[in-house]
DNA sequence: CGAATTTGACCCGCGC
DNA sequence: GCGCGGGTCAAATTCG
């Protein structure tokens, strides 16, 4: 509802907010002429690292940071404190959540860092919610109005995607309990929730009604556990995804190509494997806005609330950026970029 | 046969 | 207070 006015806005802004180049990159991401649809024969969920793969990684399109725009002081609790023992800290579970942005643009929600400081929050794992409202709802009732506050929600992250497939492989495994109509959207709104038992989190999956080739998947929680990809395979560093590392940029007609066919055996825990146990520092270091687009995947690019300082915005964030980078991405990447 | 998906119904929050 | 829309549940169905 509210997060997907947010989203909403976040596309607007996305069209709106005049980047520095913009001139280059319209807002309607212009790839190369049936890209995708020569994807379109294989419907299987797609990697996002496969999707990744296919531009230049290190000049990574998604972007995240989880600045409360009431709340820049204090990060959220969940976001702030690396859990001492959980294999996939706080951020670092939520970067593996993060769907590499196969192609394009990514974006995070405020919502995340909203709900995450709602006092109590906490102390609910994502599990919780689920459960509870599984078992009886008059017990969710009645510790609504014990508390006497809205329902507890997820930090969430928000992806558009460009994408052909609308459930994108992200090396977890989800089922899917509900899809709905969207208002104002041809395309339904799916909602997916970790199969792992003590794992809430959730995603929902929907296309873009401007944009339909643009999926937009919104992550509601943190993974509590390894991706089961991970658990799958070695949990040791792997070599850099051979994917995502070796591939060269994507001929124009890469989607078609044989990638897309392996892409059930690329997930993005992969990429998860490289994330660091410390947090990734998603604290806002400048403005408080949370959103961030890019409209091009060789181009990361803040939006900031005020496109005055889209410049110096966008340096910042090539700071921040570049942090996160450095989390995700293999250093020796890096430094074929740098 | 178990797991996953589908889908209609229900609940809840919010705006008017 | 009411209606609308988002989110979730859970039975039925499908799939592997």
């Amino acid at each position: 509802m509210m997060v997907e006015k947010r989203e909403d806005e976040m596309e607007a802004s996305a069209a709106a907010i005049p980047l520095p180049f913009s001139s280059q990159i319209p807002s309607t991401f212009p790839l190369p002429g049936g890209f995708f649809d020569a994807n379109g024969g294989d419907k299987g969920s797609v990697g996002f690292l496969e999707l990744l793969g296919l531009r230049d990684f290190h000049q990574s399109p998604f972007l995240f940071e989880l600045p409360p725009p009431t709340s820049a002081v204090e990060p959220p609790p969940a976001m702030s404190d690396p859990p001492p023992r959980l294999p996939p800290p706080a951020e670092s579970s939520d970067a593996a959540n993060f769907p590499a942005t196969p192609s394009s643009i990514s974006s995070s929600s405020t919502e995340a860092a909203v709900n995450a400081i709602k006092p109590g929050a906490s102390s609910i794992t994502n599990g919780d919610e689920g459960e509870q409202a599984k078992t009886n709802r008059t017990s969710k009732e009645e510790e609504k109005k014990n508390k006497g506050q809205k329902r507890q929600r997820e930090p969430r992250f928000a992806f558009k995607t460009r994408s052909e497939v609308d459930h994108l492989e992200d090396g977890y495994r989800w089922r899917k309990y509900g899809q709905k109509a969207v208002k104002n959207s041809p395309y339904p709104r799916s909602y997916y929730r970790c199969t792992s038992a003590a794992c809430g989190v959730k995603k929902r999956v929907e296309r873009s009604s401007e944009d339909p080739a643009v999926v937009v998947t919104t992550y509601e929680g943190q993974h509590t556990h390894p991706s089961p990809v991970l658990a799958r395979g070695t949990h040791q560093p792997l070599p850099p995804p051979p994917l995502v590392l070796s591939e060269p940029p994507p001929p124009p007609l890469g989607f078609g190509s044989p990638l897309s066919v392996r892409s059930k055996d690329v997930h993005l825990p992969l990429l998860g494997s490289y994330l660091p146990l410390p947090p990734l520092d998603f604290r806002p270091m400048t403005a408080p806005q949370p959103l961030m687009l890019t409209s091009d995947p060789t181009t990361a690019v803040a939006i900031s609330g005020d496109p005055r300082h889209g410049c110096n915005r966008t340096a910042e964030v090539s700071i921040r950026d570049h942090g996160l980078l450095q989390d995700l991405i293999p250093s020796k990447i890096r430094k074929e970029e740098l």
